[in-house]
DNA sequence: GGTCACCTTGACTGAACGGTCAAGGCGGTA
DNA sequence: TACCGCCTTGACCGTTCAGTCAAGGTGACC
């Protein structure tokens, strides 16, 4: 366990990080692809072109690649959607260019979207990858409340607010942009924030309990 | 090809067709909890406590177990969701029956909505997977229009706000009920109901295009 | 008691997998 | 030139897996 991790303080060259990054391309897009499972590491370094060996020159083995695929994922749609808001006041108005930013990274990185719903299938990823989505759902949280406070959104708990609208994003992205990738994802992200605002701004009490 | 499916049409006795559903039911439970591919076809036997023979007595193989799980779990929740909503009029509230009891259908199938997800996830799954989930699309689909033609919801192309729907009922059913499975579900059904409902209905036109 | 179709057993097979390693190349520095 | 640390090779290992099969049990019906 403690000399596990000998791979991860490894001094790359610029070589060293440009094929390391080749390999997370690679192994990103045959995962997504055939499934995790289903692709050996053979089949990840025939597709890049090397030996065996390199592999595990960079990850101590497939698990923590696929971990570090999520993990690089997740931070960057964070950042994605950090910066997004960032000069905006208005809290509805930070969700909905927040939900807009997050579906337009989706979109372009459709392969981490599927890795990320596979992960949470299976329970050996699943704690990895909550504590990015905790953070995800948190980051959405602070602008609900904030939102609710000022009475501009109906009163609801944020939390499943936040995660009603990944539900959203997420299945969208994975159904229809994923069905046909060469379409304009364009009209299915404005549809996607539309109904994620109605979710959020309100509607009538339902007729039935 | 032509042969493989032998025991499709295998004539089972009541204790056959017992002994296939408890394979089922167990298969089911180690796929959701351990992931479909960590689970080998002798844990299956293990858990259930017969020889490997029968496994194969039953079904062909074990992509077909999983491909029969799939089949037979997206044709009961159709038929709840059907059921539900029958004797209602108003497309409004036929939508809003229809939502609560797909969440709950799926609350107390939990196993199966992670299958599902799962499932979205390899290729090779995903076309039994498309056309169930057409159906399901296609069964929102005709009330959503009748409520669009009479004017009570905003107007929008209904096979995306179906897919919403199931995006965040799925989304909430798997990341939270699932987390604590004794927790009660109720108050997540309400909300997404809740978030669903004002999706459709509508909501101020967005401020930034 | 005999027969037959249904059901069960569990050792076995061939293939594939994740991971290892001894060996060698390669490029920068002195 | 010699050296050294980064990078690469690919045969190899132990294990596990999906699927097979010859053999045997079991119960219903004649």
């Amino acid at each position: 366990m403690a000399a596990a991790d000998q791979t991860e303080d490894r001094r790359l060259t610029a070589r060293g990080e440009e094929r390391r990054r080749q390999i997370i391309e690679v192994a990103t897009r045959l995962f997504a692809t055939n499934g995790y499972h289903p692709t050996s590491v053979a089949d990840v370094v025939e597709a890049v072109g090397v030996g065996k060996g390199v592999f595990y020159w960079y990850f101590p083995s497939k698990e923590a690649l696929l971990a570090e695929i999520l993990r690089s994922g997740q931070k960057a749609r964070r950042r994605v959607q950090r910066d997004a808001i960032a000069e905006i006041d208005d809290p509805v108005a930070q969700m909905e260019r927040g939900i807009r930013a997050g579906m337009e990274w989706m979109a372009s990185h459709r392969d981490l979207v599927t890795l990320i719903r596979f992960a949470a299938t299976e329970e050996r990823f699943t704690e990895g990858l909550r504590k990015g989505e905790d953070i995800a759902a948190a980051d959405a949280t602070a602008p609900l409340r904030r939102a609710i406070d000022q009475g501009l959104i109906r009163d609801a708990d944020p939390d499943l607010l936040a995660r009603s609208i990944v539900g959203v994003t997420q299945h969208l992205c994975a159904t229809l942009i994923h069905a046909d990738p060469d379409s304009d994802p364009s009209p299915v992200i404005d549809a996607a924030v539309r109904f994620c605002m109605g979710g959020i701004l309100g509607a009538p009490a339902p007729t039935t309990a």
